[in-house]
DNA sequence: CTTGACTCCGTACTATAGTACGGATGCCAT
DNA sequence: ATGGCATCCGTACTATAGTACGGAGTCAAG
């Protein structure tokens, strides 16, 4: 009765019942042992608190751009002492994100000006190319 | 000698010769004609300054995190007049990238956040999923 | 007029991140 | 105790965006 089934902690990180247990597969979330029932083989797995947390934290860190791999890596680190390694990971991520941000900012502009140039009154096709010639 | 050959192109781009191939498989390049040469099949394909252009759009787009499906779509849209669309796919565009742009403040607030709470004098385990926590 | 680098082309392979399938089993309500 | 839905598990398939390979042809320099 404990926890939720792993429908449960899909929902809770808006994610397929699939895609939990390829996370599994992949290392990033455990894998709860199967309650030992009154017949041959096991019960049903139950999940808790701390797997929805950490499914979050995946979500999270994947919308950063961390890999699954990297993600990986920051979840082993979470359980160890290395914190050189983890305030590396970060900065490099801080970096990237940085870059990241600036870019995607260059091309929001460049999708503004756009719009507007491709507004109604204008004549001429839209210069979607020349939109991002500076992009 | 007008114009510079797949090598050439794909180093204005910063893109392998494969992947030059590539989009123009997808048809987002395209693929001049070979030059008729003083034997049996064709010469060598040259390209100008209007596929560099276009070659850089692509990368542009694809950083706006378009992909390469829709990027051929806005290629196609830049030789029509179909304003209302274009304008249609910058808008929905503006509105993921304000989205994205958002998110990885987010993220980028948590990182410096981690690598701050990570530091050399602080003890015990860096919070990495703590730190996503508010993410 | 040969050599060596580059091009052309089809086909096959890779990585990443899932998504789908199907049979066996488990669990709960009627 | 049984019907029906969910779980479990291995395996296979998909999409996206390339990357690699190998043989044949082309071209410029020596």
């Amino acid at each position: 009765m404990t926890g939720m089934t792993i429908a449960g902690l899909a929902r809770e990180g808006d994610v397929g019942v699939e895609t939990i247990r390829y996370y599994q597969r992949r290392g990033l979330l455990d894998t709860p042992d199967r309650p030992i029932n009154s017949g041959s083989g096991g019960g049903i797995r139950r999940y808790g608190p701390e797997d929805v947390r950490r499914l979050r934290f995946i979500r999270s860190a994947q919308g950063a751009g961390f890999t699954l791999e990297q993600i990986g890596e920051l979840l082993a680190l979470d359980a160890t002492d290395d914190r050189a390694r983890a305030r590396e990971l970060a900065s490099e991520r801080i970096t990237v994100l940085d870059a990241k941000i600036e870019e995607l900012e260059r091309v929001r502009a460049s999708l503004r000006h756009l719009a507007h140039e491709c507004g109604n009154g204008s004549a001429g096709p839209c210069p979607i190319l020349a939109a991002f010639d500076h992009a």
